[in-house]
DNA sequence: AACGTCACG
DNA sequence: ACGTACGTGACGTTG
């Protein structure tokens, strides 16, 4: 039977483009994005593969009402158009349909999936077995017997379908296809703003549709009184009966749009190459025109052969010949001793070496073999999340030496602003679809479950499978290290890579290791004296509003303070009124019940997130925390720090600060805690050489004061404490890169007055004047932007049409350089305590680091001479203009830290 | 999954 | 006419 392929061309553009965001690829040079069109290739190139169709078609939305709108005018209403990334590659699409002769339908006043439906259900009277692929599972009420819904769903860089025909269907829903129509005008749609009935959801209108089997016959049985509804719920349902009806018409697929296309028209035809490959070259889809040859035979390299070849693995009990070089990839299993500090095992490893694959599961001798090759100063080591492994490998008492390469840190380095799992970093320098590499070697992914086999069976294949990834990992790690070294050497920031960010992955992983020790009978106490005050809150707000209500809910607060009580409305947000702290400030004399609000969000914050918050992650065995600390998720070179996140712990306001006092070092420790004193302004400072910022630093003075004196033109001694506050907002507001707006926002002064202020402010510091205008034209020109060590953003925000966007990205060159490398140095300086620690086998331990201060747990005996190389390590860890001052305090717990 | 809010540097 | 300081992560609510 000949087969059709139905496309809905914006679902699946969707699809891609949220699919693969955040990616490496995604820019031509002239910083056009290319995610959605590549995304949606490669969906389209698996379809075509897997169903091998003799017709195709792409249905698009065309802009402007349909007939949906004139029915109802909500119809869509809360849809904000697609973003300007998305919006700018549709045109692309189509031109690489065209070029592959793929026919375009469009038609006004319809939507795409009107268009697949008239046609699916055409090509089906044809007697073609026809595929609908779109994003939506609406298209599912036209499943019958030869039409069939595909949905692609990304997982992690790969690329999954679920199949929905009648049977399908029936299976999920109890339902024909034709009746999940009924189901929708019950249930609506907020997606598309299609109303339904209020209170019903899927479940019930389901539920209904399985028993009434349709709108109309519910709305008759109710009549007839033949209807075993109540309560609230039937109520609702006649009330509604319109909004019923008029949400089935709105959900209804239209099988009838007037198309002239014919079934000649759609058929497939072979591509106009020379135009495919020159719009992939524009595009630099290298791994596309590879694939089809685009360039011919003579040109196509070694990677699609490679593809071909089958991965030789050599399963082993033996280390193989290393040559002082490991590449690795761990197995991991997912379970794991809750007293783990990550919980997974390794259970086998595979090797590359000598151009082999080496694969050793776990046995009798695995952690002597594991021990003798990772604790091999002489070995370097080659892998992905290396501080993961490192921990992983402690647990069962190894200590991993000579970090060389890890190729998720590579990747960061490269380019900060995406997302990093080993199949993307694959795709984007090997240029090589693992997910799709794996399928064509017949491998079984790991959450497709056939009943086809026993579960012995079962089991075996997909730990056959299991192998056969991790020893395509390992080789990759290879390929990877050999051509990202290469790139990294190209953007000059090789050293930086050597130097700063691979020994940064030792020091994050034993920071982890190390854990901060906490005391958990007194955060209980903590946490009750919270309790007991929030209910008291609880219900005096209760009473004050007059009624009981979700105090957390922005929604229910909001109306009861702006329509109940009619306080005035300070702000709005997009779906409401705004409730946040600024406008309840400002509400704070118009009822008394502000004050508890305000208190109660407070303490609110403190319970959830700090208490019961931090309670599931204290580790049974250790008493400890061990925090993530990650290096390849800020943009601007960073840490940052999850599950918990330690690095934003209260300390502004008194009573978050007592929760500090938890925090303490082990029994015969000491704390020791160091701050870079004014880090960001010093840089600012080194890097823009502004003479009075430096010299102001170089005197020791007080650098509010003296832009104080600057800014409002008066003399040192002269300046007020609302002066100094006043041009310390103004300093912030230079790191962040200055606007009037929100410098005045953040005074509360007018933003003329701002405007003022900076204007002054860059007359007076006319260095920093230069480097602001001077980062953000070569930022513009080269497209990105650099910190003093040479780490690198880019920042195509610039080249956008949008002018929020570009204002953003101006405001973003001029902080990363000094964000960055603050964030460059405090790395030095962490990497530098460290080597200290472990060459005069102390053991003091690293526990934190909070971006510009690093904390230590040391033992009593130590705490002199830790204190001696915290203060040396930061101070000097680079020399600047100025000088770079840390203040070291000690204490017994963190809440005394000053 | 997105939003609003709020904790930190 | 728009809607804003830079960089993060977690929680609770709501769609």
């Amino acid at each position: 039977m000949d087969k059709l392929v139905l496309i809905d061309g914006n679902s699946i553009m969707n699809r891609a483009f949220y699919g693969i965001m955040g990616s490496k690829m995604l820019t031509t040079k002239d910083g056009k994005y290319t995610n959605a069109v590549y995304g949606f290739l490669a969906i389209l190139f698996k379809i075509l593969e897997d169903i091998e169709p003799q017709y195709i078609a792409v249905a698009f939305d065309l802009k402007g009402p349909t007939a949906r709108h004139k029915m109802y005018e909500g119809y869509k209403a809360n849809r904000h158009g697609m973003p300007d990334e998305l919006a700018e590659q549709m045109p692309v699409i189509k031109d690489v349909l065209r070029a592959m002769n793929i026919d375009i339908i469009e038609k006004q006043g319809y939507e795409g999936d009107d268009i697949l439906g008239t046609l699916a259900k055409y090509g089906e009277k044809q007697g073609l077995d026809v595929t609908i692929l779109s994003g939506d599972r609406d298209t599912f009420q036209l499943a019958s017997d030869h039409i069939t819904i595909r949905i692609p769903r990304t997982k992690g860089g790969k690329t999954e379908t679920e199949n929905y025909d009648r049977a399908k269907v029936l299976e999920e829903y109890g339902l024909e296809p034709e009746q999940l129509i009924e189901v929708k005008a019950l249930q609506g749609d907020t997606s598309d703003n299609i109303p339904g009935v209020p209170g019903i959801g899927p479940k019930t209108a389901i539920a209904l549709i399985q028993k009434y089997h349709s709108v109309e016959e519910l709305y008759q049985k109710i009549e007839a009184g033949e209807d075993d509804l109540k309560g609230k719920q039937k109520e609702n349902i006649i009330n509604n009966k319109e909004m019923a009806e008029l949400s089935r018409k709105l959900g209804e697929i239209n099988t009838q749009v007037p198309i002239e296309d014919t079934l000649e028209e759609i058929k497939v035809e072979e591509w106009d190459k020379p135009k495919v490959l020159a719009l992939f070259e524009e595009l630099r889809f290298n791994r596309y025109i590879e694939r089809f040859h685009l360039r011919g035979e003579a040109n196509s390299s070694n990677h699609s052969k490679e593809k071909e070849e089958k991965l030789e693995i050599i399963e082993t009990t033996q280390i193989p010949e290393l040559n002082g070089k490991l590449y690795y990839y761990l197995e991991l299993e997912e379970k794991g001793n809750p007293e783990n500090i990550i919980k997974k095992d390794i259970v086998g490893i595979s090797i590359y070496s000598g151009n082999t694959i080496y694969y050793i599961k776990k046995q009798d001798k695995f952690v002597e073999q594991l021990k003798q090759i990772f604790e091999d100063k002489n070995i370097e080591k080659y892998g992905y999340d290396l501080a993961q492994d490192y921990i992983l490998l402690k647990q069962i008492g190894i200590t991993m030496e000579n970090i060389v390469y890890d190729a998720k840190v590579a990747a960061y380095v490269l380019n900060p602003t995406s997302k990093y799992t080993l199949d993307i970093i694959v795709r984007d320098y090997l240029e090589i679809d693992n997910a799709e590499y794996l399928q064509s070697q017949g491998v079984q992914e790991e959450n497709k479950q056939t009943s086809l086999f026993d579960m012995q069976e079962q089991e075996e294949k997909q730990s056959n499978s299991k192998k056969i990834i991790n020893c395509l990992y390992a080789k990759e790690i290879y390929q990877l290290s050999e051509i990202t070294i290469k790139k990294l050497e190209e953007i000059d920031a090789l050293t930086l890579f050597k130097i700063i960010d691979m020994p940064t992955v030792e020091v994050l992983a034993e920071m982890q290791w190390n854990g901060m020790y906490l005391d958990i009978n007194e955060l209980d106490d903590y946490g009750e004296e919270l309790k007991t005050r929030l209910e008291i809150l609880t219900q005096e707000i209760y009473e004050m509003c007059g009624e009981e209500f979700n105090i957390n809910s922005t929604k229910q607060l909001g109306e009861v303070l702006f329509e109940k009580l009619r306080l005035p409305i300070v702000k709005k947000t997009k779906s409401g009124y705004s409730t946040d702290v600024d406008v309840l400030e400002k509400l704070r004399e118009e009822h008394p019940v502000i004050e508890k609000l305000l208190e109660y969000r407070q303490l609110m914050k403190l319970n959830s997130t700090y208490v019961e918050g931090m309670k599931p992650y204290i580790n049974p065995k250790t008493k400890r925390i061990h925090s993530f600390f990650h290096q390849t998720i800020t943009a601007t070179g960073r840490i940052s720090s999850t599950e918990p996140n330690l690095q934003n712990i209260p300390t502004r306001f008194e009573l978050g600060k007592q929760l500090r006092k938890v925090f303490k070092p082990a029994e015969g420790c000491l704390y020791i805690d160091a701050d870079y004193s004014q880090i960001e302004l010093r840089v600012l400072a080194h890097i823009s050489n502004d003479e009075h910022m430096v010299q102001a630093f170089k005197n020791g003075e007080d650098i509010h004061k003296q832009a104080a004196s600057k800014v409002f033109h008066i003399p040192i001694e002269k300046v007020t404490k609302e002066q100094r506050s006043s041009a310390k907002a103004v300093n912030f507001g230079i790191v962040y890169g200055i606007s009037d707006f929100g410098l005045g926002e953040q005074l509360g002064i007018s933003r003329k007055k701002a405007k003022q202020y900076i204007e002054q402010y860059l007359e007076q510091y006319s260095g920093i004047k230069q480097f602001m205008t001077d980062i953000v034209e070569k930022a513009k020109e080269t497209g990105y932007v650099e910190t003093l060590f040479k780490r690198r953003r880019y920042i195509p925000e610039l080249k956008s049409n949008n002018y929020m966007v570009r204002q953003f990205g101006q405001r973003a060159a001029m902080n990363t350089p000094i964000q960055g490398t603050a964030a460059d140095i405090m790395k030095i300086a962490m990497i530098n305590v460290l080597k200290e620690l472990k060459s005069r086998n102390m053991k003091s331990k690293i526990v934190l680091q909070v971006h510009d201060e690093m904390m230590i747990e040391a033992t009593l005996d130590e705490a002199d001479i830790v204190k001696d190389i915290l203060k040396q390590c930061m101070e000097n860890a680079i020399k600047l203009n100025v000088p770079l001052i840390a203040e070291v305090s000690e204490a017994t717990n963190w809440y005394d830290c000053k």
